[in-house]
DNA sequence: CGGAATCCCCGTGGATACTG
DNA sequence: CAGTATCCACGGGGATTCCG
């Protein structure tokens, strides 16, 4: 098998973590790989961005569901949030230490399905072709 | 900033793509990314597991969740289904190749989320005592 | 401009029971 | 053992409206 002993390894540091259902990282996994919060994280990783620029980069979401999402964001410690206080007021978000930390593998996956979506859609079309 | 520009590049590749909601990987990268695909797969890196054998270790799935699961990454092609025709019947799944390629960014993701909760929970409670 | 609040709907997802 | 089927509740998430 191609996957190695890197994965392997990868693999067991999780074994009796990540898969036990009141491992606490649970909720916080959730929050992060939901459907939007990828998407708001890796829009974040070329720079501060503001609220309507992210609503328009990110495509598809809602106010009410960017809004949501930036907030528990924030409250975990991956976005941060400053207010220049000017009128009309100037709300930036970017990503912080942590959230750059996570923006990496992310964007790593997010690339890998840029790589492999059309592999992936092929198979369905065999796939329900053969049903 | 300290993320550099091997994530500018990577961002740029997704830049046209990702971000556009009739992208086509949409669909396909919220069944990956849904509450338990990402664990279904990491669960499957080890090796072939029995439906059963699943069930244990993904902990806190259901059994509609998880047969609705492998059923949609089997026909992503990410795994691969496997009757033995004994009786009783022996169910195998594993990954396909695609499906191990996938693994390897994911395992990561998860092994930062094993590293990171922590933090992550911390911030949670300042946050919360600041308010 | 950047949200918060409200309304409402539909899909996700759990529990249970049944089948091959 | 490996599912499928049915029922049901909750909350994700969209559209709209209002506020500072």
């Amino acid at each position: 098998m191609a996957v190695s002993e890197q994965l392997q390894t990868a693999y067991r540091m999780l074994a009796g973590d990540t898969f036990d259902s009141r491992c606490a990282s649970r909720p916080v996994m959730d929050q992060v790989t939901t459907r939007w919060g990828t998407l708001v994280i890796a829009a974040l990783v070329t720079g501060p961005h503001r609220f309507s620029a992210l609503h328009q980069r990110v495509g598809g979401i809602s106010q009410k569901m960017l809004s949501q999402n930036l907030k528990s964001l924030v409250r975990a410690g991956l976005v941060e949030r400053h207010v220049e206080p000017t009128v009309p007021p100037q709300v930036t978000y970017s990503l912080t230490a942590l959230g750059e930390s996570l923006a990496e593998p992310l964007c790593e996956l997010l690339r890998w399905f840029g790589e492999h979506t059309e592999a992936m859609l092929d198979a369905q079309r065999r796939h329900d072709a053969a049903a």
